[in-house]
DNA sequence: GCTCAGTTTTAGCTTCAGCTAAAAAATTTA
DNA sequence: TAAATTTTTTAGCTGAAGCTAAAACTGAGC
């Protein structure tokens, strides 16, 4: 069965939903593929009669396994042409999100397992986000916690952000914060629950703890 | 004004059909896009309500400068991503028009400039086209023939293809010729107008004059 | 257990890009 | 020139994928 770009966005969203919140709701769905509830109904019965949602009135919508099949394949294309663009056409890393949402309705699985073959078969995106494999398997993020978490003295690298916004992103550009800098967390201000980040060279970085929610590290021993 | 993907295909095929025959008349169109002539009419007055095309009934299509810039830019966006899935992608050239055909679609100036730079501005695409620079100019190929005008014991570097169909490319695969080869005319035979090229290891390859015809050579002095 | 706010669905409309069948115009042939 | 053929246009239909407004359902608070 064939889906048209709108249908496989509307897996992609249930799918993330059911990730995040375990449920995907009429009105996040909407939301999040920038439609109207109505319109969402309508879309969602179509999946079910051709085998991609399950789906009851009132009651949300679940993935069958084949949608989640494609949806998988979706994230995959997605990151890998993220990957593509930030690291071979040199776009920041705030300014591929639309381009990626494009890219991925392209094709079938030749031209995207060549794409990953070219760019060395990376297991992240440049969010920091895993990257599916050809077969559909997500190897999850070892030990990452939000930055939020840590307890002072301790020793990470920030390694994902939760929020992909161009808006965040940015944000942590001016911070001068990036995937896999190091830093240790030498004090939490009780004040305003922001954070002071020290760099291996002694630079100090002011965090919000709205941004530290945001930005994923693992922890290391050393 | 923004134009969709189908309108795009529209304005390539129109470009198309001027070059190469003068003039665009609605059967051909409704041949190039696959539609029906009657969906042609309707698109084409769509097109010149937005100022792409020139049209008055009965007289075909003509393609306003605004619409000639767009063609042009679509040709780059195709020719450049065919270099790119060679190249990069490992692609054979007979494989690469049907994807092309749907990359062209994606992004906008800045994706397209970035892609050029990536791929070190290349002249020209798989099948010996030229790659419209970015201010849309096309340098034309240099004193390029078809191979069925060379005379015996000219010397010449095969530098393109008329016909770029899949079954012809697979062909020129299987006769062993490729862009940038040089031969020899050594003979033509009467009976079937065929030719024999001799390439400067010794080999000889009979080209059939249906061949010839659609292979596109530049002569050489030496 | 009822009411009410919020959510979801239904009904009916719109636009896009195609289609067929029939009418009209243009071109070719006799 | 008139008839026959081909090409193009018109008219009206279809299927996606969206929309609005109104009806129906759900769940929380009293």
């Amino acid at each position: 069965m064939l889906l048209s770009p709108s249908q496989e966005n509307y897996l992609k969203a249930i799918y993330k939903l059911q990730e995040d919140d375990g449920i995907a709701t009429n009105q996040a769905l909407a939301a999040m593929v920038e439609a109207t509830p109505a319109s969402v109904t309508n879309m969602l019965r179509k999946l079910t009669d051709t085998g991609y949602v399950e789906y009851e009135a009132y009651q949300g919508a679940t993935l069958t396994s084949a949608g989640r099949h494609q949806a998988v394949a979706l994230v995959r294309k997605h990151r890998l042409w993220e990957v593509f663009l930030v690291d071979k056409l040199q776009y920041d890393w705030d300014a591929v999100h639309a381009l990626a949402e494009e890219l991925e309705h392209i094709g079938g699985d030749e031209l995207i397992n060549r794409l990953d073959a070219f760019l060395g078969h990376p297991g992240f995106d440049p969010h920091g986000d895993p990257i599916p494999n050809a077969k559909g398997v997500v190897r999850a993020r070892q030990h990452a916690i939000a930055a939020s978490e840590a307890s002072v003295g301790g020793r990470f690298v920030v390694c994902g952000v939760k929020d992909s916004s161009s808006l965040f992103l940015q944000h942590l550009d001016k911070l001068n914060i990036a995937l896999g800098k190091a830093y240790t967390l030498k004090e939490c201000l009780e004040f305003d629950r922001s954070a002071v980040w020290t760099e291996q060279g002694g630079a100090c970085t002011n965090v919000s703890n709205e941004v530290a929610k945001n930005v994923l590290i693992q922890l290391t021993d050393a």
